[in-house]
DNA sequence: CGCAAGTACCTTTTT
DNA sequence: GGTACTTGCG
């Protein structure tokens, strides 16, 4: 019993013991807050018998939810299984799927992404008649997802402005076609649930007595929503435990509220105050400079931040030229680091402000023959290829989905044309039905005038499609449904007919591996499941940190993440920070907040580099240093001696390349293609577990970039 | 209706 | 430097 708390400071101690009432720990980056957290729920079960099935544990993304249960499972074994732990949207997911239909949420309903999100509302402007062009759709998705975040329903939405009284009809529309598609969008998953508890008190209940202990763990990061919930949950036995640091809270463009842990205790005037203070990440020179620079901050409580690690080295401030240069910098950097084997690579993270940054940083990896990890960027579940099949499989489990269905209703072309949708379109919302039904009158009723034979036809064969998938889908799993859309839409040969086809196919076998890992499961459940995973599971929660590369991510998706090695590019204004929070004072205290982050995930280096120009979205621009290196006091940071040197494009990637996992192709080999001939390897890098290769194949082809494991290539000797 | 070529706009960050 | 949308032709 003991052993739970043993090796825990008297702050961490006190924390995981408090187990009655509310609780607010405030906990300072590298204050050892997630063994905190795990250590209290063991505690709970372990010292306290609390059955785990009454824990709910929430977590910011899918991955802490992941690491949290593996952590957990070392301390209690299989019992884990029972504990609830997600991110809010996964939990409520859940509870809707259960109980919705008491509000009527039919339990098949989909769940909306931004992509699909932003076709709903095009949908919505073109019926309406707005021009896209003077509003952008962007604009009302935001103010929509902010009024929900506020709990604010269509008809209470206030409309002091033209604006506004656009953005309502919009917003009142967008909501209609949500519901006749069955689908909800990722803040109706909170919203719903918020209305489910207040206007089905028993359901409530159900879920108060169950859940005895409630924890959020990224307090800082909770919108108005998120936080009603949490006390709606906690609302019986009042256990709510809340982790948080405001000076991480990065996320109020996603309608976060500071105001929820800096009020806390307002609202629950008997919860405890734990500071975990004591930092054991970092050395003390990084969290002097993160210091010195969070502290320029007025809107904050300033806490005792404190290590008995060593002092450390200076920082490293570098300016490069450009962005090429900066990248340079940061490979060789990299090469020296890991060649003098103080550091694997994958001990070290390269981090910037936006998802572009990191092409630059790439291609010089690549032109290295240095492996690396992306997290985020270009997103694979964004592709069109694997969205198209994606929709398939969610028209297949709710024919409503109205955004599936316009997708893939004339892909492969089938002869359904814009006209033809139009006219679907506005004869569901003359009859106020789904589009499908429309579809289905059409083909049943030959007497429908309003369109020609021709189209009515191909409507029918597509509807017939459509009826066949649907009826296999209930005897399949989810594999061999997912191979019959392949061959029943012809996919593939209508994949080839592009240039990039076999890229792209590539990518829909990867999709399908994820499939597979549902093919067990009983058809009716398989398709379910596996559209859930895709829905909530992003990219970022898929990185994995065992294998032994550099690590490339924004700031935003570094929190919680921890190297010993830390890069943070382009610390220039109008950069970091952006330049859209230039004029707000607000959003510029929460680009330094990312600032301290960055700086803050580092153990013992620092490199703060900026490029004295940079190109974007094709012009070039001349950058002044970021204001935030300004703040950093001399005697904490320095500059590489001799940095031309090392800033110079033609220096050779040095002894390192040989530690460097050696290619199965190098370049120059000559190889040939089963289906495109003879070629030359242009390069082979690692690719997550695979190997990516470019090969310049003679004749037509030209340039093509394939996967080892996949292509069927040979060696010529 | 399908397809090719041209254009505007984009990029802040993500469940 | 890319893509999503528009335009114009067959």
């Amino acid at each position: 019993m003991v052993d739970i708390l043993e090796g825990l400071n008297p702050a961490q101690r006190e924390a995981v013991e408090a187990i009655e009432g509310p609780l607010l720990i405030l906990a300072g980056p590298g204050s050892g807050k997630t063994r905190v957290i795990a250590h209290r729920v063991a505690y709970l079960i372990k010292v306290w018998g609390v059955r785990p099935r009454q824990i709910m544990a929430v977590t910011f993304t899918n991955k802490a939810a992941r690491e949290m249960k593996e952590r957990l499972y070392g301390l209690l074994g299989s019992s884990v299984e029972e504990l609830t732990v997600g991110t809010f949207h996964a939990i409520c997911a859940r509870i809707l799927r259960r109980d919705g239909k008491h509000i009527g949420i039919d339990s098949n309903f989909v769940i909306y992404d931004d992509d699909d999100q932003m076709s709903l509302v095009k949908r919505v402007l073109q019926e309406l008649d707005i021009d896209p062009k003077r509003s952008p759709p962007r604009v009302f998705l935001s103010t929509i997802s902010a009024s929900k975040s506020q709990m604010t329903a269509p008809k209470d939405y206030v409309k002091s402005n033209y604006f506004e009284e656009v953005a309502g009809r919009v917003y009142q529309r967008y909501q209609e076609l949500l519901a006749e598609s069955k689908a909800l969008d990722f803040d109706d998953l909170l919203m719903k649930v918020v209305e489910l508890f207040q206007r089905q008190p028993d359901v409530l209940e159900k879920y108060q007595k169950r859940y005895h202990y409630v924890l959020v763990d990224e307090f800082q990061d909770t919108n108005i929503v998120q936080y009603i919930l949490a006390k709606q949950l906690a609302g019986k036995h009042q256990n709510i435990c809340v982790v948080g640091d405001p000076d991480q809270s990065i996320y109020s463009w996603r309608s976060a509220d500071l105001r929820n842990i800096l009020s806390f205790e307002k609202d629950y005037p008997d919860a405890k105050v734990v500071y975990l203070e004591q930092n054991y990440r970092s050395t003390k020179v990084i969290l002097e400079v993160a210091h010195s620079v969070i502290s320029v901050n007025r809107k904050r409580k300033e806490k005792g931040l404190w290590t008995e690690n060593e002092e450390g080295l200076p920082i490293v401030v570098v300016e490069s030229y450009n962005e090429q240069e900066e990248a340079q910098f940061v490979v060789s950097e990299v090469d020296k680091l890991v060649g003098k084997g103080k550091y694997k690579a994958g001990d070290i993270a390269v981090m910037y402000r936006t998802n572009a940054q990191s092409r630059a940083v790439e291609e010089a990896f690549i032109r290295y023959g240095m492996s690396y990890k992306l997290v985020g960027g270009t997103r694979f579940y964004e592709r069109r290829e694997v969205k198209d099949i994606i929709a398939y499989l969610r028209l297949i489990h709710n024919p409503y989905d109205s955004v599936s269905l316009s997708r893939v209703i004339n892909i492969p072309p089938r002869g359904i044309g814009s006209k033809t949708t139009d006219q679907l379109d506005q004869m569901a919302r003359e009859r106020s039905i789904p589009v499908y039904t429309v579809l289905q009158t059409v083909s049943d009723d030959k007497s429908e005038q309003s369109l020609n034979s021709r189209t009515a036809r191909a409507l029918t064969v597509f509807l017939e499609l459509l009826n066949e998938l649907m009826k296999a889908s209930q005897e399949m799993n989810t594999v061999d449904l997912f191979d019959l859309i392949i061959n029943r839409t012809g996919y593939k040969d209508y994949l080839y007919e592009n240039p990039d086809g076999e890229d792209r196919w590539e990518n829909i076998l990867e999709l399908r591996t994820v499939a597979d890992d549902y093919r067990e499961l009983p058809p009716k459940e398989g398709l379910p499941a596996f559209l859930e995973n895709i829905a909530l599971v992003t990219d970022t929660d898929s990185y994995n940190e065992k294998v032994n590369a550099v690590t490339m991510i924004t700031l935003h998706a570094a929190k919680g993440l921890e190297f010993s090695v830390v890069f943070i590019l382009g610390l220039e204004e109008g950069l970091l920070p952006h330049r859209k929070s230039l004029d707000d004072p607000d959003q510029m205290e929460e680009e330094r907040r990312l600032c301290y982050v960055g700086i803050t995930r580092a153990k013992q280096r620092v490199y703060l580099v900026r490029a004295f120009r940079r190109s974007s979205m094709g012009a070039t621009s001349v950058n002044l240093p970021s204001r935030f290196l300004m703040d950093i006091p001399p005697h904490l940071r320095t500059t590489p001696r001799g940095a031309a040197d090392k800033l110079n494009p033609s220096a050779k990637p040095s002894t390192q390349q040989a530690k460097v996992e050696k290619p199965p192709l190098s370049a120059g080999e000559q190889v040939v293609h089963a289906k495109f001939g003879e070629g030359i390897v242009v390069s082979c890098v690692p690719s997550g577990n695979d190997q990516e290769v470019t090969i310049a194949f003679k004749g037509d082809t030209g340039l093509k970039r394939l996967l080892l494991s996949l292509a069927p290539l040979e060696k010529v000797t």
